[in-house]
DNA sequence: AAAATACATATTGTATACATTGTAAATAGC
DNA sequence: GCTATTTACAATGTATACAATATGTATTTT
């Protein structure tokens, strides 16, 4: 029974950035130990970890809910990813081995079947995937905490404004891929400017994406007030 | 009861801080529950909630133990804290909203008793709840989680170098004190740039004590070889 | 004598019954 | 008719009994 506990872990990790839980939504015990067939004691162990992780917010009392997203920590979170984001790169850069970065190419791997597939959720799952493999490879335990934290809400952005798209812009989208695989070359030849040139390149791309999403262009006034 | 397990809680991080756990040290459930005289669901509910904080490590099927400090974390640790601290320091600036600084205050005149009484233990702990502050102002849920485990180990370090001395040297412990007092200054300020420098001071200090302690000076061969 | 296996014991993981707390609906008072 | 208080119910928090797992020791086998 202790794999199943890890598989709704990662089935309740996958279903929150993947938006398929909503940001505020309820998370009832009750609920979830009928959805997953487990009782009370392991499912709260899971609701206390996944709060650990940032996932989701357990109050006291008041039942847990889906970390919620407001405007306030957008603010923070254009702030501090690049910084983190550059940094993580970096030491990846400096540390990374041979059986890692393997691993990071399965995962690029399949990002690509699922760009090839058109699916959004499947993208940002493996993009997330992506990126903590990064966080992994840098080996260092205490940024990754904070790198964790800004992947939820990189993933969420970017699946509200994926999803918003009529159809997936491919070319963007291959730019990122095309980042990824720049990326792996760093990795390999451990070369850190190159690592972090690359990162700031790629967080460019997802900012002016995510931007546009969350600061919409304001309304054509002019026809609203002649028309 | 919820009172009793926020308090062990504290209680725990504290201990665990002043190194009265030390790293590695196992955590017994059935220990843990009479010492605390509550049940093992409650006390199992705190162990996950300190692993999530970087305490403590709960591993699968068999027991908790405190975070352990190995080399390779304390050069992580060097690499990481100033860009953390300093990017904390800034945004905690920024935001600074007066009761926060008069928190910040009380804990500061709580630390200058420490000081006053000699106490490691308490210089330390008020310390790192002076820095925790800092953090609470920064109001950054991004960088929180990296900064909670950073001043873990810079408490534990601390704590290991302070012992260690014979008589606590006042010196740099009043330069580091002032430090905590023209930080305050710079909050009220909102002055940025000013916050940043005195925090990049503040942690050289820190770091050329810790230093001395981890990288201790190699013996005097000469006398050896010859004496 | 050394190594491997099997068993005993201690410790963690899970299920469920009971206690406590929060929330909302219903009733009483204004 | 509206607000405040009480009360009932639904949800979370806790305790304890039982199950599964790990570890150390003893015995057996080579």
């Amino acid at each position: 029974m202790v794999a199943s506990k890890d598989a709704i872990l990662d089935q309740l990790r996958r279903e929150i950035i993947t938006l398929e839980r909503a940001p505020g939504a309820m998370l009832d015990e009750a609920s979830l130990c009928s959805e997953f067939d487990i009782s009370r004691t392991p499912m709260r162990e899971i609701l206390r970890r996944l709060d650990g992780e940032g996932y989701v917010q357990v109050r006291e009392n008041r039942g847990a809910i889906v970390s919620p997203m407001d405007m306030q920590s957008m603010r923070q979170f254009f702030l501090t990813a690049p910084m983190i984001y550059a940094s993580i790169s970096r030491l990846a850069a400096e540390h990374a081995r041979p059986e890692q970065i393997a691993e990071l190419e399965m995962i690029q791997s399949d990002f690509k079947k699922a760009v090839a597939s058109q699916s959004v959720e499947s993208m940002v799952y493996f993009n997330d995937r992506f990126h903590f493999q990064i966080g992994e490879m840098a080996d260092n335990a205490y940024l990754q905490p904070s790198l964790q934290r800004l992947l939820i809400d990189h993933a969420r952005i970017g699946q509200t404004f994926w999803t918003s798209q009529k159809d997936v812009e491919t070319d963007k989208v291959h730019e990122a891929s095309h980042h990824h695989d720049q990326l792996i070359a760093a990795f390999e030849a451990h070369d850190e400017e190159k690592a972090v040139e690359i990162t700031l390149e790629h967080w460019q791309l997802s900012r002016v994406e995510m931007d546009k999403y969350i600061h919409p262009d304001p309304l054509a006034l002019d026809t609203l007030l002649t028309g």
